[in-house]
RNA sequence: GGAGGGAUGGCAGAGCGGUUGAAUGCACUGGUCUUGAAAACCAGCAAGGGCUAAUACCCUUCCAGGGUUCGAAUCCCUGUCCCUCCA
């Protein structure tokens, strides 16, 4: 959600943001809506003055004694007028309500001008692809040798879900283990465990409703009816997490809030078929390990910066070669105003691949939340940012690690930072 | 499964259907006092929105949604969450 102030003083600047990211909307149709809005809620507050006003007068008639008949004449028609004026405004700000709520962020300055992920750019790349001297297998034939097992999964689900057992299962579990660690240990997080399920409302705050029902998995309670009990399984932690916070208003002194979190995430993946059907790289449901900051709005940018590193580290320990991208104008999330992707290498694809998307948000998702902190300078309630990103995808994590450290006979050794999470185990055979 | 009790400002906690947006305490902010601090005293202190050059003013909000009423934190209904008890 944008600021209403840009929206009401300054649309042409939001138009032309906008355009930056291929999203255009009818202004004229906008502006008609908000100035019936404006005329139609003066109306109505001035007939809830009048209401209040008379009401007073006739309680106080009613204290000192004094027929009140000739003042309850006086009010007969109001209630009517007032419900005409009530509905008419409720239905105008509905249909102002879903044009904002449809509106993506603007574009940091800093972001590239492009129109799809063709137009993003690389702003580094970290370690050296390994040469292998005998015939790469990719992560589903070296998979199956290990425990990884899709048709079960197909028998059991259906397509784009896996079964993982034995060694891998743990290296999956390992590497959680390992990035949780790290990034509560060495960067300052907060281990944080959070619903799968989550509202209509917690969507709606992080920008993934209304517009992108269609990417989630909805479920409803058995024997429910309506709207109101559906719960939707999360596509990212970043909906549960960032929704801690909604409708609070935090003080200076608690931020930034540094938060971590390993969940499932689940998406349906609407719109891709015939995208990565091999393998685990989209699946319905995969794991991943989620940081989330609440920052003030002064340095989110640097915290942008920071949590993006953090995310680095990983691969940089796991001694994963990657490179980081920044999305450009066209590629840009729907309320993100600035992403860095990292994408890793996989040699089975010979292709970098995406494994950690983070975003700052500026003040897109928090005014959608209500998450303010009290600003010491002006005392007055603001609006924070919020950002997130990978730290990192883990199944994806997973295929890297296998890819990566294949070896000629099929065997995948374990990376060293991850080898006492393995029970000192040095090699998968 | 059944029966009750509750949800009020940052927190705690009052609140006969009528100047109650809400007592009081704590916390917080400013001031007096003090060498400084504490204490004491005084004052201020909810959020969102409209209108405005800005004040002023106005509207909304006491879990949510409906309803009764000229008027609802207060009465009625439904829901959500919390607590207690019974089977």
């Amino acid at each position: 959600m944008l600021e209403s102030k840009l929206l009401r003083g300054n649309i042409d600047f939001v138009v032309e943001q906008l355009k930056r990211r291929n999203f255009s909307f009818d202004v004229a149709e906008f502006n008609k809506l908000e100035d019936q809005r404006k005329v139609i809620q003066v109306q109505t507050q001035d007939l809830q003055n009048l209401r209040n006003t008379k009401s007073k007068a006739i309680g106080q008639a009613k204290a000192s004694g004094e027929n009140i008949e000739p003042l309850l004449e006086e009010v007969s028609d109001l209630g009517e007028k007032l419900d005409n004026a009530k509905s008419a405004l409720n239905d105008l700000q509905l249909k102002i309500d879903e044009i904002v709520m449809a509106i993506p962020n603007i574009p940091h300055p800093s972001v590239p001008e492009g129109q799809s992920e063709d137009d993003n750019i690389e702003l580094l790349k970290w370690g050296e692809p390994k040469k292998f001297d005998f015939e790469l297998k990719d992560h589903v034939d070296l998979g199956e040798m290990h425990g990884i097992d899709f048709a079960v999964a197909a028998k059991i689900s259906g397509s784009r879900f896996v079964v993982i057992t034995g060694k891998l299962a743990k290296l999956q579990r390992a590497l959680t283990q390992f990035m949780l660690d790290h990034h509560t240990e060495v960067n300052g997080y907060t281990e944080t465990y959070v619903p799968y399920l989550v509202n209509a409302d917690s969507l709606t705050g992080t920008g993934q409703l209304p517009k992108f029902e269609a990417d989630l998995f909805k479920t409803r309670l058995h024997g429910e009816e309506g709207e109101a009990k559906a719960l939707y399984l999360i596509p990212t932690a970043e909906v549960p997490v960032t929704n801690i916070v909604r409708d609070s208003i935090l003080k200076d002194s608690e931020l930034p809030l540094k938060f971590v979190a390993h969940t499932p995430c689940f998406r349906s993946e609407a719109g891709s078929y015939g995208r990565d059907t091999r393998g685990l790289i989209r699946q319905h449901q995969f794991e991943k390990v989620e940081l989330v900051q609440i920052s003030n709005p002064d340095n989110s940018y640097d915290v942008l910066e920071e949590l993006t590193e953090h995310a680095e580290g990983i691969l940089k320990l796991l001694e994963l070669p990657y490179r980081k991208v920044i999305l450009c104008t066209g590629d840009l999330g729907f309320s993100s105003a600035k992403t860095y992707d990292l994408e890793v290498w996989l040699p089975g694809q010979a292709a970098y691949r995406e494994i950690s998307s983070c975003s700052c948000f500026e003040g897109f998702q928090a005014r959608r939340m209500q998450i303010r902190w009290k600003n010491p300078q002006t005392k007055e309630s603001e609006f924070l940012h919020t950002l997130n990103g990978s730290g990192l995808a883990v199944g994806r994590t997973l295929v890297a690690v296998i890819e990566n450290y294949q070896n000629a006979d099929g065997s995948i050794t374990i990376p060293k930072v991850l080898q006492g999470y393995m029970g000192g185990i040095t090699k998968i055979k």
